[in-house]
DNA sequence: ATTCGCTATATTCGTTAAGGTATAACGAAT
DNA sequence: ATTCGTTATACCTTAACGAATATAGCGAAT
């Protein structure tokens, strides 16, 4: 029996969820694949929800985070923008600082 | 259109959720008022729900957080255990803290 | 013109989670 | 014995969510 202090971080617009875990490795498996559909394969998820979860970041943030191209060679595929990028990186060096911190916390406290 | 970093944490134990933000306030609620329907009628919630959270956290948990008893004068009650006012502390100073340290991380980290 | 793999969207359906309702038991006080 | 407010729990209903299916459209390549 062990107690663990888990978190979860983040980034709303408008009171909207913008990005949270989930999104981001999505975001960061169509930067690897190259298209929607297979990221979302390989993630194990339908490609219907991830196509939802993409087209809400793409429409609440100022800019979009991906660019589609649909037919021609390879049938299609999305791409990260650079914005998209900037975003990803931003979200995961605070979710990484933010475990860091707390791991010390809990050595700070004592909960038996 | 402005972007917001927000966090949660909350203890695990085994994999299931002990301790979040809700159980936390219903605690102490429950600390407040002497009683679980006090409570959750304080907090806008169902007793059932109440009820239900606070089994959780008692089953989960290696000593009970409330102690209750029914009848008598007032028709029973419920009140926080010491070790239960201990979790809520614990709680709480790691999730301001937290949170400082969000703020700190937003002024490092620039999303345009 | 046909094929191919992808984006884009609507619709249906099943399962699960949440909530409401009902009810029993309890013990002090009257 | 009855009342009262509480804890405790079973049961059912409803709402939310995700999965699956279906369909259309696109453009390069053959």
């Amino acid at each position: 029996m062990e107690y663990k202090i888990k978190s979860r971080i983040w980034i709303e617009v408008d009171g909207n969820i913008l990005l949270g875990e989930g999104r981001v490795t999505l975001l960061k498996a169509i930067e690897d694949k190259g298209s929607l559909s297979k990221a979302a394969k390989s993630l194990g998820m339908s490609y219907k929800k991830a196509w939802s979860l993409i087209d809400a970041v793409n429409t609440r943030s100022q800019q979009p985070v991906i660019t589609t191209s649909i037919g021609g060679k390879g049938g299609g595929g999305a791409q990260l923008t650079p914005y998209g990028k900037s975003l990803v990186n931003a979200f995961e060096t605070i979710n990484k600082n933010c475990w860091k911190f707390l791991d010390k916390q809990i050595g700070k406290t004592h909960i038996s």
